[in-house]
DNA sequence: CCGGAAAACAAACGTATGTTCGTTTAGCCG
DNA sequence: CGGCTAAACGAACATACGTTTGTTTTCCGG
């Protein structure tokens, strides 16, 4: 959520949460330094602390305003969609996909800079993300329960959905071949014959023993 | 330093091998210093530099044998495979799954430090990445020609599959409550349901379009 | 047992890093 | 216009980093 004040000051510290944001994901945490941000930005080093606690705090923050946006998305499109348990589903799932397409980037950072956290703050972090999980893994209980879905194990399936979803903002370029729309169409597709009670049934025993290295 | 070698000097490399492969998973790759290495390994830093060229030049040879090594596993499980298509795919899928489990922390810095190699590294590494990748889309569009499948779109199809095998070495732990078997199953299934002729018509029309953010 | 090569050592070099500090500039309110 | 506050400046500090160097130790074949 961004609060829209006409204060001059607000403006450079939104001004250092974007260049931010692109720097992170572009060349990772650890590997961006505060001098190139605050060039990006266009201030001297020293003044990004006007502005900033520390570089760990920054990065903190950012994730907190993004896993609370995340989640207010994902409450927002459930409370849109008919209370039945697939449509609920399917509304998460597609909020899924679009919210990774369009903030690709805040994604990618909140995914995969969590190693970057310090334990104190990695926690808050971590309870946000297992709420949003969570949230998955009901709906995919629900639907089981109904009739409606024929999964294994709820966990393993909502963490193989997700994986797959966010895998958008691996590869998904703005202005590319396919729309948004199409990608989600897709993928929700994918998904949801994945999990579907039309079952595809699976022998385990005969897995490749390839897996020999020198 | 007693080393308790039985042959020689290549024992260290190795020692340097894993102990970076290890502090990369856990720190990312710029976070990781060679201090911290050397001292893993129980050497000084400068001794580093008897086995490696530089620090990014060590990245660059653990992924190219990472690589090297997916790529001659997944080859060796389609030989091993019936030749018939839906076969194929899923001995692909299957290894890949299993592969992921057994060396998760190489494929996790495979997958996420590429963002770390200078430009003339990275270009090696990403074409063995798309030869994986195009196995997968050539099995795809075999089994999409066969009738066996329904995809809209072999290349998203792929990435959507890979996302969602990869996903497994970021949250499993050898010893945990699913064996490797249970997993490889689970993932099988989701997979190819996901894919399979017995599609689940999914309407773009409706999306959640609450993404709103002032 | 010896001599040469491979590898480890201790120490340093140059630079890059996050952060601090005293000072100066710019914007707003009365 | 005058003064207060927030923010930018410029310079520095202390440390951490990748890497190099000269020297010493370890190992193995002849």
């Amino acid at each position: 959520m961004a609060r829209i004040t006409g204060s001059n000051g607000e403006r450079t510290a939104e001004a250092i949460r974007q260049a931010a944001i692109r720097l992170i994901h572009r060349q990772g945490f650890a590997a961006m330094n505060l001098r190139e941000l605050a060039a990006e930005v266009g201030i001297q080093p020293g003044s990004l602390y006007n502005h900033i606690q520390t570089k760990q705090g920054l990065l903190f923050e950012l994730m907190q305003e993004h896993m609370q946006d995340l989640l207010s998305a994902m409450e927002a499109a459930l409370a849109a969609a008919p209370a039945e348990p697939m449509a609920q589903l399917r509304a998460f799932l597609a909020q899924h996909v679009l919210y990774h397409l369009e903030r690709k980037q805040e994604v990618y950072i909140a995914n995969f800079e969590l190693r970057a956290l310090e334990k104190a703050n990695a926690e808050p972090i971590l309870a946000m993300r297992r709420a949003y999980e969570n949230r998955l893994i009901g709906l995919l209980e629900e639907g089981a329960r109904a009739g409606k879905l024929q999964v294994a194990d709820t966990r393993i399936a909502a963490y193989a959905l997700l994986a797959m979803l966010t895998g958008v903002c691996t590869w998904y370029r703005p202005g590319g071949r396919l729309s948004p729309e199409e990608i989600v169409a897709q993928h929700l597709e994918l998904a949801l014959n994945g999990v579907s009670a039309a079952a595809f049934e699976c022998d385990t025993t005969v897995l490749p023993a390839t897996l020999g290295q020198a």
